[in-house]
DNA sequence: ACGTTATTCCATAGAATTTATGAATTGTGT
DNA sequence: ACACAATTCATAAATTCTATGGAATAACGT
């Protein structure tokens, strides 16, 4: 008959998953890496941890096989394992958006106040019109590993500087790491301050990419 | 800018979810409920608990809104909180079987040999050409709460006595709770030494159902 | 070969959590 | 008032988590 053993066995292996999901920080790395794959220590700093506690969490992600490395030179580059690990964090987001009513809150004082949105199939349908400008906020190495097809890469940190190189007159659409990233947020936010046309695309990258529209890689 | 405890405190938020699924005795409860509602005491029963430690472990998956209770009478019912629970923990099962090389050694132990597979689309092109007998083979209480659409209830603990009641000469595809249930295993490797031609679905019931496959309620 | 650099490993440590058990309690319905 | 289901509580051992700073490892450049 069935073995209590063997069926405990199995969904110990299933929890292996849930338990690397279980953490912040882990989840803040998830995020990151569905951008490409970086270095530990890039990681580290993205995330505001110490390179041993970064690389600790991402030995976790690794046993749970969430995770690749792959070694290039001196460094080790993790990856996520692939689109089903992209989507099943999507999942976890989304089931917690939709179910826990301290999401909503915790958005706000993240993101600050809302900014008009636009989803991915009308910019899609935009962008062939061309009468918009489709802006990357996220940093150049993020823009390199894989971007909207079409888009401007400003990172955020220069965007007030550059503001120029934004053609005038055509509506701007900014997006970055996601639907709970703030740099898309801020980029509408900074250029409505100084008078232009601005919307953020509702949800990031790697969205964009699961949907199967059109993506570039490289400089 | 951006405020480290606030966006600590969103991914604290994610990570709720995580930790639900951390636990294997939790996901083997989301098994269980992913068949439709049940009491504390029947959940704790089937899930090998005591009622304390289920009723812990439901509050757990309750304060991560991953499930909601009813109040019937004298009991409570818990139920998953939507659709997208379900598909959550299907993706946490697909991640790890497709990443984790210990899951396929696991299922043999627990399931043993390999059974002849059919898909949903071929069984619902079969049974609307009406050669076919569907069979599920869970607890009748789970088939009332839900059934894919002219299947028989036999409960493999009854099978052996009432193999007469299935029609001779068809071909029989059971069916039971889902990819990872010995359910339909056993039952296939049953009628096939009792020399009838028998498959299984390769999933069970919740896949069914969210698919948009055709689904019967009651007795 | 040697120094540099990135990453992992180790030792530590406190805190916090997990899990389960059996008894007591709450609350509902008969 | 009684019976029953579920939760809470008191325990308890075990485990786990998290982060830190320093040592070990491994690969590259010179």
């Amino acid at each position: 008959m069935a073995d209590p053993h063997a069926k405990a066995e199995l969904y110990e292996q299933f929890a292996r998953v849930g338990k690397a999901l279980a953490s912040p920080k882990r989840l803040e790395l998830l995020d990151l890496l569905a951008q490409g794959g970086r270095s530990v220590e890039d990681l580290a700093a993205e995330a505001g941890l110490g390179v041993s506690a970064c690389s600790a969490h991402l030995q976790v992600l690794h046993r749970a096989r969430l995770v690749t490395t792959r070694k290039q030179g001196t460094r080790v580059f993790y990856s996520l394992a692939g689109d089903d690990v992209t989507r099943l964090y999507a999942g976890v987001r989304q089931v917690a958006a939709a179910h826990l009513a301290e999401v909503g809150p915790a958005c706000h004082a993240y993101l600050g106040d809302d900014v008009e949105q636009i989803t991915r199939d009308e910019l899609l349908r935009r962008a062939r019109a061309g009468d918009v400008t489709i802006l990357d906020v996220r940093p150049a190495a993020e823009y390199s590993a894989g971007h909207i097809s079409g888009a401007v890469s400003i990172p955020l940190s220069q965007l007030s500087q550059r503001l120029a190189e934004l053609p005038p007159d055509t509506e701007i659409v900014a997006y970055c790491r996601g639907p709970y990233c703030v740099l898309a947020h801020d980029a509408v936010r900074l250029l409505r301050a100084h008078g232009r046309a601005a919307r953020r695309l509702a949800d990031g990258m790697p969205e964009w990419r699961l949907s199967g529209f059109p993506v570039a890689v490289g400089a």
